[in-house]
RNA sequence: GCGGGCUUAGCUCAGUUGGUAGAGCACUCGAUUUACACUCGAAUGGUCGGGGGUUCAAGUCCCUCAGCCCGCACCA
């Protein structure tokens, strides 16, 4: 027996000495797996972001799927992990603005487009190498030949196709229409980039010719001179569709028509409310029913055009009081009701206000009908897999709030103002439009210029599980490992990117990306808190690492987490488990010191066979909790079999067996425990890879690596 | 407004197809030149959120009420 089981396990020494051998070994990429018959099983990680290092929820990730990924490869599966990161555009550019504005005082602006998007690069190739690190500490076994980045040389040429072949379909248009606009990040973003804070503030009641309308904006309402009602409300019958009549108003008299639109919640103020079209979206969708034109008032710095007069150049904020005060001058004010509580829109990235804006952007049309995929819409190539099943969704719960989703679903704006990210693979030249590849020889010579906008982050993501693959080349691998099995990620990604995943799979290549979704939750504090920065509560997955190993680390995170649920982690509960990696070790000195040289042939007593049956039987219920994703189940059973069956009475009741005087009984015994000490690491692999490999590698009779060792049926 | 989740031991949470309520941690008592520096044994601890129903049988299925949490939509 050697030396080292007669001190405790030491997970620091051992980690990054056998990740190495088995990053050497080959065995991560599937095409090395020596004894792989049973086809292919495929992850593909989610990206973390290139912005910074990886936080518990990435771990918690990355350990759920390579316990998948380490199941199936001891199975017979041909197991591909394939590892990644993400450019995350809008946040990388974000982040690395923030960098330079705080240490050098300079704006993107003063560095101009080339020299900013340098430094993202450099500080990307930073971040990347740091996440890289930090994945193979958990252990997670992927084939690191295969890495993709969202934003490299092969997924831009798959960006430009995608986009090439749904622009060709007539999906993706350029249009005026209204969009989402932060002042502060200088761009168009996402209806799911935004993020509502609930605010209290006043609500205005203001005289407008015979009516009285509410707002909560007062700075909007210069060029209002459409005033609206619901078609049926009593209050207003005398008021006909398309009447005008001339009003008082900010800056004098203006001519109003009434629209009756039956989108008015009568219920809501005064029931009367005048629109404007350019800064809300409910109020762009009545004029556009109507046929109304719309003015614009704010600009995109947020402050105020010249039709504000007086106020122009004001910046809202500045400009709301002022504006109310001359319309009370006027005595066009009713009263103010200093308790509204509404929501704000704010721009998840920058925390800047959300203006509504009509721009000129790139759309996905989530609702024409698409001729190559049967005449079905976006919508419905996202629903239907769900809907049939080839796609389930775990928790299933989520299947419905991914329909509803659908279901709201509005045109995707997919252009972006910023400078960092795929960009839109449009060439133009007087009348001339290419799009997906530049024009041929030099373009810039020829007088092409190419569209300045980059692409929202998730078209580039979309394609993940097929441009890893190397579409839009046909190749080998694209065939093989696609659709991949299981896609694992948090559940607040669902929209972002789940869906849009199924939409680009469905797209361009009329197939599913996956198989299964297995969402997990939220890792928090001890008392339940999100980890943040302000509360100084996070735990860093790497000093964990170094303190428990990443043997304890990963089971901790597995037992007692159940998909889609939010979990608690303490540092009290992983040191549980640094206990139990410990025991394992111990079981082994046991076993190896007491059955040194034993027969491992030996004909088996009845009590033995019975012992052996029993860890059969454990070993296949194991394998059907594994097989349905109960991962937390089959974790804690092999905990409870390890410590209070193997340990606590096996090996109490061989003591005497094997200092007795029955040769047979002995025998049977040594033999025995040296097959339920193997069986078991085989099975505790997926969750603690380290330990049974280090401890497998100790075991004279054992050949190669535990990790292609084989599952026991 | 629409939808979803949670409520089980002091704490954190499991509980698969309805079949004798579980684990870890904490606490109490005891053992220990021991495979175990990270050990073992025992004990304590539950009206499974309240109420109703289905069933031979309900933590589990149905209805209802309450508290907590989350997502989506609207907010002129």
């Amino acid at each position: 027996m050697d030396e080292k089981f007669k001190k405790p396990y030491d997970p620091a020494e051992t980690e990054s000495r056998l990740y190495k051998a088995w990053e050497e070994s080959g065995y991560f990429n599937p095409d090395n797996l020596p004894n792989a018959t049973k086809g292919t099983f495929t992850i593909m990680m989610p990206p973390p972001n290139a912005t910074g290092v990886l936080h518990m929820g990435h771990m918690l990730g990355c350990t759920i799927q390579d316990v998948m990924i380490r199941f199936r490869r001891l199975q017979g599966y041909e197991a591909l992990f394939l590892p990644g990161t993400d450019h995350a555009a809008i946040a990388t550019q974000a982040r690395v603005e923030k960098d330079i504005s705080k240490n050098e005082g300079k704006s993107r602006h003063d560095l101009g487009r080339e020299e900013l998007v340098r430094r993202i690069d450099e500080f990307v190739e930073g971040s990347r190498d740091t996440i890289r690190k930090q994945i193979r500490a958990t252990g997670a076994s992927c084939d690191w030949s295969r890495e993709a980045f969202t934003f490299d040389e092969a997924r831009n040429r798959a960006v430009n196709r995608m986009f090439k072949d749904m622009y060709d379909a007539g999906l993706i248009y350029k249009g005026l229409r209204i969009v989402n606009w932060d002042p502060k990040g200088q761009t168009t973003i996402s209806d799911d980039e935004i993020v509502y804070e609930d605010e209290k503030t006043k609500f205005y009641y203001f005289k407008y010719g015979p009516f009285t309308i509410g707002t909560a904006r007062p700075e909007t309402k210069f060029g209002d001179k459409h005033v609206v009602m619901h078609p049926d409300d009593p209050r207003y019958k005398e008021y006909k569709h398309g009447d005008t009549l001339t009003v008082e108003w900010i800056n004098g008299p203006i001519e109003a028509t009434i629209i009756k639109d039956a989108s008015v919640d009568p219920e809501f103020g005064t029931g009367v409310m005048t629109i404007t079209p350019s800064h809300s979206q409910v109020d762009f969708e009545i004029a556009e029913r109507h046929g109304l034109g719309s003015t614009q008032i704010i600009d995109l710095y947020g402050k105020l055009l010249p039709i504000a007069d007086e106020f122009a150049g004001m910046k809202i904020k500045d400009a709301r009081e002022k504006i109310v005060e001359k319309l009370a001058a006027k005595g066009l004010v009713d009263k103010i009701d200093e308790n509204y509580q509404h929501r704000i829109a704010t721009a998840e990235r920058t925390g800047g206000i959300i203006e509504p804006q009509i721009l000129n952007q790139w759309f996905i049309d989530v609702n024409k009908p698409i001729k190559e995929r049967g005449n079905k819409s976006l919508k419905e190539l996202m629903l239907e897999p769900v809907r049939s099943g080839a796609i389930s969704i775990l928790p299933d719960h989520y299947d419905k709030t991914y329909y509803h989703w659908i279901e709201n679903l509005r045109d995707w704006c997919i252009s972006r103002q910023i400078w960092y990210g795929h960009r839109v693979p449009v060439w133009t030249r007087g009348e001339e439009t290419m799009v997906g590849d530049a024009p041929s020889g030099d373009w810039k010579a020829d007088g092409w210029t190419q569209d300045e906008d980059t692409l929202d982050t998730w078209f580039s993501s979309g394609s993940w599980t097929f441009s890893t693959l190397g579409w839009p080349d046909e190749t080998p691998d694209l065939a093989r490992f696609h659709p991949t099995d299981v896609l694992e990620t948090a559940y607040e990604i669902l929209f972002f990117w789940v869906a849009r995943m199924i939409l680009m799979s469905q797209f361009v290549l009329g197939e599913i990306p996956f198989k299964t979704v297995y969402l997990h939750g939220l890792v928090r504090d001890a008392q339940g808190r999100k980890f943040s920065k302000s509360l100084g509560n996070g735990i860093d997955p790497i000093e964990i690492i170094n303190k428990f190993g990443a043997d304890a680390a990963r089971i901790s995170l597995v037992i007692g987490n159940t998909p889609g649920t939010d979990m608690k982690l303490s540092e009290d509960r992983i040191k549980g488990y640094k206990h139990f990696a410990n025991k394992l070790w111990n079981i082994t000195r046991f076993i190896l010191e007491n059955t040194e040289g034993a027969d491992l042939n030996a004909p088996l007593m009845e009590n033995d066979m019975a012992l052996k049956a029993a860890l059969a039987e454990i070993a296949a219920d194991v394998t059907k909790d594994m097989e349905a994703y109960r991962l937390y189940l089959a974790a804690d059973k092999l905990y409870q079999y390890a410590w209070s069956e193997l340990a606590a009475n096996i090996i109490e009741e061989s003591k005497p067996i094997l200092a007795g005087d029955n040769p047979e009984a002995v025998a049977s015994r040594k033999a025995t425990l040296r097959h339920l000490l193997k069986d078991l690491l085989i099975l505790l692999h997926p969750f603690m890879p380290f330990v049974t490999e280090e401890i497998w590698q100790s075991i004279p009779e054992t050949e190669g690596m535990l990790m292609v060792a084989q599952w026991p049926n």
